[in-house]
RNA sequence: CGCGGGGUGGAGCAGUCGGUAGCUCGUCGGGCUCAUAACCCGGAGGCCGCAGGUUCAAGUCCUGCCCCCGCAA
């Protein structure tokens, strides 16, 4: 088949190698360059990367949706396009371009967590499971019919990376699955259940910071859900301390939620219940490093983090 | 020229008014203990980011450069 395939991160290079093994021909269409870190380096998204040494077909639009972008998906004329995280939305006439329709990989169970972040928003809201979905896209967000789906538990100290690299690889087996009941005539069109459906935004820096009157495992799963980014923080003396790695455990400290507390060497953040102790963490102008070590120089017993 | 913090023994930090370097940990040796991420004693280990300058004297002041990091984008 002549697939166009539009993905962005990581999260969708799986599925696009899935695709290159099948001996698709296949074009890839991914988010522009952009500028990356500190000193702006314009960056190649991972799709671009992988797409370029195996010398597929690159197309980057600013939007998808605009002229140039649709012409070039129309000179391409694909029989399907697959999108796995592309980052944009696509026009009802980008979506008529392809006679086959268009299969979208999504990191939840739909009609949950629909929308940009439903792996961080998963983890974050304390799930113990989840999933991929295969789903014809339509006009709107993530809210076509379902074709497959795969489920799998979350890992009580899953992170966020860990758990979006088990479903790229889980994503891009169900799409091959899809892909196959496609070809054979067997894939049957699952309606949403507008009810149940639940829509996560993309997250922001803000979204990291830390409310230590929540329950530790709130808390704990804010750190995981947000690591690497943006990030679990709080703020000490006014500075922000980033916190990447927790752990739950059964320690009580007589102190009010958002207290640090220093105790045989260890770190710990006391919540609405118990504390959690801190694994690792990262002070403003300091490197990342674990608790115990950034404890040797610094003084941070009974301070509160906000 | 976006804002800001920082580069000091292996790690993390301190070093006030300039006077040749200190703390915690680790490490090595010894001791104590049924035992311990416990404790005690002792030792090794530092061109104080780089290059100039001021000074009798600079980690400490001035100038330039390199590197790391937080924020912003």
């Amino acid at each position: 088949m002549r697939i166009a395939f539009l993905g962005t991160p990581e999260f969708a290079l799986p599925s696009l190698e899935a695709l290159m093994r099948r001996g698709d021909t296949l074009a890839v269409f991914t988010q522009p360059d952009r500028p990356v870190g500190r000193k702006a380096i314009l960056t190649p998204p991972p799709v671009k990367v992988f797409a370029a040494q195996n010398e597929i077909p690159i197309y980057q639009f600013e939007k998808i949706r605009s002229a140039e972008g649709l012409e070039a998906l129309e000179a391409f004329a694909p029989d399907l396009m697959v999108t796995a995280a592309f980052g944009q939305l696509l026009s009802v006439r980008n979506l008529a371009v392809p006679p086959l329709g268009t299969i979208n990989v999504h990191g939840s169970l739909l009609p949950k967590y629909r929308g940009a972040s439903p792996i961080q928003s998963a983890i974050i809201a304390g799930e113990t499971e989840t999933g991929v979905t295969t789903m014809m896209t339509d006009k709107g967000m993530d809210t076509g019919d379902m074709l497959l789906k795969a489920t799998t538990p979350i890992d009580p100290d899953e992170t966020y990376e860990q758990l979006s690299d088990r479903l790229a690889v889980l994503g891009a087996k169900l799409l091959l699955e899809t892909l196959d009941r496609l070809e054979a005539g067997t894939l049957v069109r699952i309606p949403q259940n507008q009810d149940d459906a639940t829509v996560c935004h993309m997250l922001t820096k803000e979204d990291g910071h830390i409310n230590a009157c929540r329950p530790a495992k709130a808390v704990h799963d804010l750190v995981r859900g947000t690591n690497p980014w943006p990030c679990a923080y709080g703020l000490v003396d006014g500075q922000p301390l980033k916190i990447f790695t927790t752990r739950r455990t059964d320690e009580i400290f007589p102190d009010a939620p958002g207290t640090l507390r220093e105790s045989n060497g260890r770190l710990f953040l006391c919540c609405a219940d118990e504390a959690l102790e801190i694994i690792s963490l990262q002070a403003s102008g300091k490197k990342r490093m674990d608790a115990s070590t950034f404890l040797h120089g610094c003084s941070i017993d009974k301070k509160q983090l906000c």
